[in-house]
Parts: C-alpha cells; sequence; structure tokens
DNA sequence: ATGGTGGTTCAACCA
C-alpha cells in the first residue's frame, strides 16, 4: 500500500499535474494539504474517473485538506479535536482498509505561524499541543497509523539548505521543533529521516528568488508512523521531479509503501 | 531581501 503526501497549494491550479502524478505513480491513497476550495467546488469527478474515492475537509480561499483513496475509507474524522471554536480546516482522518488489514491515516496541514509576534504564532503552537494530544490517544489505540502532511516545520539543521536564513521564521523556532520533537519522542518516528538519515531530502523550495534552481530548499512535509506502522514499513522517498514541471506546487509529494506481508 | 512569486478571489490575504 503506497501513502502520499503533498501540499498542492490550490486544487485548481494543480488539477493537471495532480492528475498525472496519479496516472504515473498510481498511489493507493493521496493526503493533500492546502486545496483552496470549498467542499462543493473541489473537482472530485476528476479523481473519481482515475479510480479514487475523494474525502475533503474544505474552506473558502485558504487552507484546506483532503485524502484521495482507491478504497473507500472508513470512521472518518474531520478536524482536530481539542477546540471548538478552530474553524480552520486543517485536519481530516480516516481508516483504510487493505483485506484483514488496516491503517488510521491523517491529513493535516499544521499552521505556518509567521509573523511570530502576533497571535499566529501562538495559534500554531496551540494547534501542535492539540496535535500532540490527539497523536497521543492514537498510539494508544496500537494500530498502524500514519500522521501525513505539510507540518510546517523544519526539525533539524539538516532540513534547510540556509538554516539561517530561517532564525527568525515561526518553522525553526525552537518552541516549534520542540513540539515537533515531541510526536517523535513519544514514539512517533519521522519516516524519511529515518530512512535517509544523512541527505537533506527537502520537500519545500520557495517560488521567489531561484530556491529551486539554486536548491534552497527545506524539509516541512513529513510522514510520522506509529510503532505498528513502522512495523509494515517498506521504504520512502521524496518525488521531488514534480517540482520541476509547468506550474508546480511549491510542495513535493512524500510517500512511504507498507507491506503488511 | 521587511515579499523578488504564486494561489485564490477580486483588494487583500496567505505562504
Amino acid at each position: 500500500m503506497k501513502i502520499v503526501t503533498w501540499n498542492i497549494n490550490g486544487i485548481k491550479a494543480r488539477l493537471s499535474g495532480l492528475s498525472t502524478y496519479l496516472k504515473e505513480t498510481s498511489p493507493d491513497a493521496i493526503c493533500l494539504q492546502e486545496i483552496k476550495s470549498i467542499d462543493e467546488g473541489f473537482p472530485r469527478e476528476v479523481f473519481e474517473d482515475l479510480g479514487y474515492t475523494v474525502t475533503t475537509h474544505g474552506q473558502k480561499g485558504f487552507n484546506g485538506v483532503a485524502i484521495l483513496s482507491k478504497t473507500q475509507p472508513e470512521d472518518i474524522q474531520v478536524g482536530l479535536p481539542g477546540d471548538d471554536d478552530d474553524v480552520q480546516a486543517r485536519y481530516l482522518e480516516a481508516t483504510l482498509v487493505d483485506g484483514s488489514n488496516a491503517v488510521r491515516l491523517a491529513s493535516l496541514y499544521l499552521p505556518n505561524g509567521n509573523p511570530i509576534d502576533t497571535e499566529k504564532f501562538p495559534y500554531k503552537l496551540g494547534w501542535m499541543a492539540r496535535l500532540n494530544a490527539h497523536a497521543r490517544t492514537l498510539l494508544n489505540g496500537e494500530m498502524p497509523t500514519i500522521l501525513a502532511g505539510d507540518y510546517n516545520v523544519i526539525p533539524q539543521l539538516l532540513d534547510a539548505k540556509r538554516p539561517k536564513a530561517w532564525t527568525n521564521d515561526a518553522l525553526f523556532q525552537p518552541e516549534s521543533r520542540s513540539a515537533f520533537r515531541k510526536l517523535t519522542n513519544e514514539g512517533w518516528t519521522d519516516y524519511v529521516r529515518t530512512c535517509q538519515p544523512d541527505t537533506p531530502e527537502y520537500t519545500f523550495w520557495d517560488y521567489q528568488a531561484g530556491a529551486w534552481q539554486k536548491d534552497n530548499g527545506i524539509r516541512i512535509d513529513h510522514l510520522l508512523l506509529s510503532p505498528q506502522a513502522v512495523d509494515v514499513a517498506q521504504g520512502c522517498s521524496v518525488d521531488r521531479f514534480t517540482r520541476s514541471w509547468e506550474k508546480p506546487s511549491d510542495h513535493v509529494p512524500v510517500w512511504v509503501e507498507l507491506n503488511f506481508g
């Protein structure tokens, strides 16, 4: 079972690129972030024609997440628990069944948090605290679980081409990195970093200043696997090639292969 | 580089 996460930065602008990607790589499920669409405006037919069931949690103009899956998802959870007043569409979770096996999968779009001297940064940290609390309950379920998405966190120096440029950025603040580290400390595996301990594996390059051409990237899109998911994980990769496409997203897909044996 | 590009929606916000 191949599972992908990709911040597509607008479903309408990425209709062609995402369709091409799905045809070329044929994943069993793909978690999307920043669909920037309401549920009713999502072009579901395009993906249903490719064999996917479309589950969305959108809002107008900004944010929005989705899961496209080749099987019907079960037990769908819309929104991150812990704050009924949070209206931003950033979290969607569901169970995918593969024969006698099942995986719990979340598509998450963690708040950017910039600028750090505004209310946006505490909102990010509060969201991360809620994620940590919810992640603990997921671990207690002892089911293969994957928290996939755009975390907007640069975990380590290795994860940025120019770490100093991010010193005052919410993505690299000690508080952001500590909250991310709390997830890994409690048992979640940052799977790409585990598979590739020594290479950067960037997933995002800014549209500006020729960042892609200079490989001035950062690694902020992550696959966090529960211990039971690590048991069945058989490799992963970052599909950099999509960044060279026409009208690319500023993020690229990241995937993991599961084999239940 | 305090926004140089890009998406959504339509003047401004977000990243």
